[in-house]
DNA sequence: CTTTTTATAGTCACTCCGACTATAAAAGGG
DNA sequence: CCCTTTTATAGTCGGAGTGACTATAAAAAG
């Protein structure tokens, strides 16, 4: 025998399909959302599914992961092109579409608070929409369980990585900042402790001198500040004990 | 237009081939081994290459990665089915095999010091052999990445999961689990507080009663303990300062 | 029996973190 | 205009965890 590269005629097989699926996370109003395309055609026509599709042939699965969301969820190209799209893991059971065999590699991203998903482009971005991850029930597919894995992941990597700013708008608040750990965990922080620990992070955020958050709110305005350059959280910001998955 | 997963006519394009690739990592004489086979035919004839291939019809990628392991390097069949295989991540540059489009899904492996691949099983497995990872060298395809993207991952990994007792054999004295951060990380670590540490985590390892391994080493004999049930580390076990990737 | 080697036990100071209290600066209601 | 409410920010205190280090125990080597 050969090693397993060697003799391979692929035309001898029924191809496999490469696909690329995205869970795009945002916080809103107080809890975690994922854009999620309502699916027109068959199979799982009408229900919700993540935004995706095939990778072409002359594409990089990260390639085709952007150029999906582009064109599923009218998301401006500028906002597209400078995601951070982090690779989940690759779901290759052979039943996991009805049609044909296709192996999709899953993508993470996480985005400020946006404007829903222009309708006004027309076409697919119709069927998009910010749904609260909690109401996302059935998806298409295995979508339920590679977003409940995409969950996972962003929710243990808030503890070791700066990646929480990547919610928050250019500047925010360290209040707002904290929102968005008590929203991926589902559960409250101390304000005081969390500061401490935020601010004494090098480069996890940076001031932004003089400038503070004029609100509507009450209250007195917060500072505002920007994302640093760290990328590593060391030491870990570690969720309380009993809120781990 | 329709969302990317509808319309798609598989075979009005040139075939995909999907395979997976494995990064199996051992510790032996105080060195990060990996298993590499030698390629035999073109492209990279000769060179070395991770074992792994082509992902059939009917399976998985996690399937086919054992199986590809048991036919690439004969270990043992109860050893492979056993072995704990986590997906690294998938490589899917259009040009990353010369031949065709080939999309790539790496695994990681971690096994204890095992006798060198079964020579006498003869075929595929007499063409690998365990390297030390700092002499692997110029890889075949960008196995070389796969490679370090695998390094990466199991340093990160060992500081919070109990995985470093996936190198170790059965029953085993702190000081060989202690070899194993020591080798991964290559940094020396302090005996008595990694021996703190270790015991202060519930679940990590559990003591073997009575037991000490009567090596024909000198010094005391040491305790032998096995794995516990945890699988992470909270807190982590951290690495020193400045030897993280 | 002494030295060497390895395992194991214990000490001490420093850091980090959770819990908590106190003060500051805004808005809103009388 | 004062007083309450709300939010932001500053500081305190004790305990857990850890790095650096010392001490003791149990084996082999000479």
């Amino acid at each position: 025998m050969s090693d397993g590269y060697d003799g391979y005629d692929p035309h001898a097989y029924e191809p496999f399909a490469v696909a690329a699926d995205l869970a795009v996370f945002t916080v809103r109003s107080g809890s975690l959302h994922v854009l999620l395309i309502r699916r027109g055609q068959e199979p799982y026509a009408g229900a919700w599914a993540l935004p995706g599709g095939f990778v072409l042939p002359r594409e990089s699965a990260e390639t085709a992961a952007r150029r999906e969301l582009a064109e599923e969820t009218g998301l401006a190209d500028e906002v597209v092109a400078a995601l951070h799209l982090e690779q989940l893991r690759t779901y290759s059971e052979p039943d996991r579409d009805p049609r044909m065999r296709i192996v999709s590699v899953a993508f993470t991203a996480l985005v400020p608070d946006l404007p829903e998903p222009a309708p006004d482009g027309g076409g697919d971005a119709a069927h998009a929409r910010w749904v609260p991850v909690a109401d996302a029930g059935e998806l298409a597919f295995d979508h339920a369980a590679i977003l409940a894995d995409a969950r996972s992941r962003i929710g243990a990597k808030l503890e070791y990585t700066c990646l929480a700013t990547a919610f928050c708008p250019p500047e925010f608040t360290l209040g707002e900042l904290q929102a968005v750990y008590e929203t991926v965990w589902s559960t409250p922080l101390d304000r005081p402790n969390f500061r401490r620990k935020v601010l004494a992070t090098p480069g996890f955020v940076e001031a932004v001198p003089g400038a503070a958050r004029l609100t509507g709110g009450r209250g007195k305005p917060a500072a505002l500040y920007k994302a640093g350059p760290a990328t590593a959280l060391h030491p870990p910001l570690l969720r309380p004990e009993g809120h781990r998955r």
